[in-house]
RNA sequence: CGGGGCGUAGCUUAGCCUGGUAGAGCGCGUGGUUUGGGACCACGAGGCCGGAGGUUCGAAUCCUCUCGCCCCGACCA
């Protein structure tokens, strides 16, 4: 007997249930012993080494370069900007011992004694905008040595409430660009430059489509002028933060001393900027494309893209069809998709194979190739696709394969994202009146039932009517939109002044 | 930190009210039967019932404390 869905319960069901399900099936990730920190498991890892390598390359090729700095922050750099010291003040892990005393018990167990207290506590990086500054000043001297553009590759503590893996966790994975500039509009220009890689990133390589935009004066990022925001919807409809670019100002460079001198021999301060993405990608990534058997992945960015799978009833041509696969792998990896060799694995497990392909179902895998004694003789495999059903699978020669997997991984990559375009075009209405604004966000049934979704309001409140709405409706801004599509006159549905453009309200991760 | 719930084998759990020192399914191992499919049969391994005290002749079960986890709130990439 065979379930109806290999994750229970379904999306409809239970969606934040089903999203804990995916990634236990799919093997990514799992919750350590360490309360709000996640073990990422190499299938969960293997995607992050491809988000890495794809991202690097467009850091690269905006100019910047990779250095690292120290996990550990005096207490005082936190201190030294107060907008930021407020923002992170209650999710700060804080080390405050440099050395252990072994204490042995009467029952012969040992005791571990924290000594040595500090005289100054270091702060774990929340985030890396004081410690980076403090470098950037001593590296910065005149206006010569602008713009400085660095990134870093680096693990983050934030202490959270209420860790769920890969969307909030208490350690997490990120990258972090930190740059400074000579003037307010390079500064500008570059916070603008990466929010677009952003876009694009999460477009073409994850396939999904993010609403760009300017986060409001409350959910600015603390301590930044203008926070830049790259929001997706998931399939429950809530919008996700799925990266961030700040405009900094002045605001570090004032609270850390970057000063250079400039072309007009007077000292200034640099203006700076900051964005990262986390592994928080890799949760959007499942919440956006997966469905009811687990986890899908766009092509341009699995582990593999060609799993093939052995079908081996009898044992006499066992071996026979082993090489076969074998000899499909090798000839298919000395393709390219997308730049890059494919990546093509045999799964030569010697387990039940219906057991093996439902596994990499949850996984993921864009394409699974099964080849049997019969396909060896017709010269033909069958080939399944992740963004079909797991019972469809087409049988075609050989040779018409490896002539199409380029095409047949492209059409998938291009199908993930039409769907989730039409997912979120479809819950993106234009309202007007508040009415019509608390009808859409009403739970339609208790609390299951998936409601809700973008809605485009012309706005022109303050943070306490922002508030107020998020207090009352869990509902916030999720972002001032760029774009033509979003600028129409029209009058805010909660104060009614005027308001040139709509902005996006949704519940949010 | 407030309000609710739960800790029994790797996982999901029965037993707890009405004390008599553990059962199941999945998974795992071995052997066999199957074979374009998450199959079946047999046998087997695996648990000091979260921890510490207490009541009792006897505690998974009752009492107290403690630790941890989950859900709901405030915070967040």
């Amino acid at each position: 007997m065979s379930t109806p869905t290999a994750i229970t319960p379904t999306r409809a069901e239970d969606f934040p249930e089903w999203y804990q399900q995916v990634v236990r099936g799919a093997d990514m990730a799992e919750n350590s012993e360490v309360r709000g920190c996640m073990v990422i498991k190499p299938w969960g890892y293997g995607l992050w080494e491809n988000i890495q390598r794809q991202l690097d390359v467009k850091f690269k090729a905006t100019g910047h370069q990779n250095a690292y700095f120290p996990l550990l922050i005096p207490l005082s750099y936190l201190e030294k900007e107060a907008q930021h010291a407020e923002g992170f003040a209650t999710e700060c892990a804080v080390v405050t011992h440099h050395r252990l005393e072994a204490v042995k018990q009467d029952d012969g167990t040992v005791k571990m004694i924290p000594k040595g207290e500090l005289t100054e506590p270091f702060v774990i990086r929340p985030t890396s905008e004081t410690i980076i500054g403090a470098a950037f000043a001593r590296w910065i001297q005149s206006y010569r040595d602008l713009p400085l553009l660095i990134n870093q590759w680096a693990n983050v503590m934030r202490w959270e409430m209420r860790p769920r893996l890969f969307l909030r966790t208490s350690e997490f994975l990120w990258q972090e660009g930190h740059t400074a500039h000579e003037t307010a509009e390079e500064a500008m220009e570059e916070a603008n430059l990466m929010h677009d890689v952003y876009e694009k990133f999460l477009r073409n390589i994850l396939a999904i489509p993010v609403i760009p935009g300017e986060k409001t004066e409350r959910e600015r990022f603390p301590g930044a002028a203008n926070t830049f925001t790259v929001e997706a919807m998931v399939q429950d409809r809530k919008a996700i933060q799925a990266g961030t670019s700040h405009f900094l100002g002045q605001n570090f460079a004032k609270a850390a001393n970057i000063e250079f001198v400039g072309r007009d021999n007077q000292r200034h301060h640099a203006w700076t900027t900051s964005w990262g993405v986390s592994t928080r990608l890799i949760g959007t990534l499942i919440m956006v494309h997966g469905d009811d058997d687990g986890v899908i992945l766009p092509p341009r960015i699995a582990p593999v893209q060609v799993m093939i799978l052995p079908v081996t009833p009898k044992p006499d041509t066992r071996e026979a069809v082993l090489d076969a696969c074998e000899a499909l792998a090798k000839t298919l990896r000395s393709q390219s998709y997308h730049g890059a060799p494919l990546s093509v694995q045999v799964d030569k497990r010697d387990l039940p194979g219906g057991q093996r392909n439902w596994e990499w179902i949850k996984k993921g895998v864009p394409i699974r190739v099964e080849i049997g004694p019969r396909d060896i003789s017709n010269r033909s495999v069958a080939v399944a696709r992740r963004d079909r059903s797991p019972k469809d699978k087409e049988i075609i020669s050989k040779e018409q394969f490896i002539k199409d997997v380029e095409d047949i991984l492209e059409d998938i990559q291009n199908s993930l994202l039409s769907r989730a375009i039409a997912l979120r075009d479809a819950n993106m209405p234009k309202l007007n009146s508040e009415a019509e604004f608390r009808a859409f966000f009403a739970s339609k049934d208790e609390d299951k039932e998936i409601s809700g979704g973008f809605a485009l309001m012309h706005w022109a409140g303050s943070s306490e009517d922002e508030d107020r709405i998020a207090k009352e409706l869990k509902v916030t801004i999720r972002c001032i939109p760029k774009g033509d599509e979003f600028a129409e006159e029209g009058s805010c549905f909660i104060t009614g002044k005027p308001s040139k453009r709509r902005v996006v309200f949704a519940k949010s991760y």
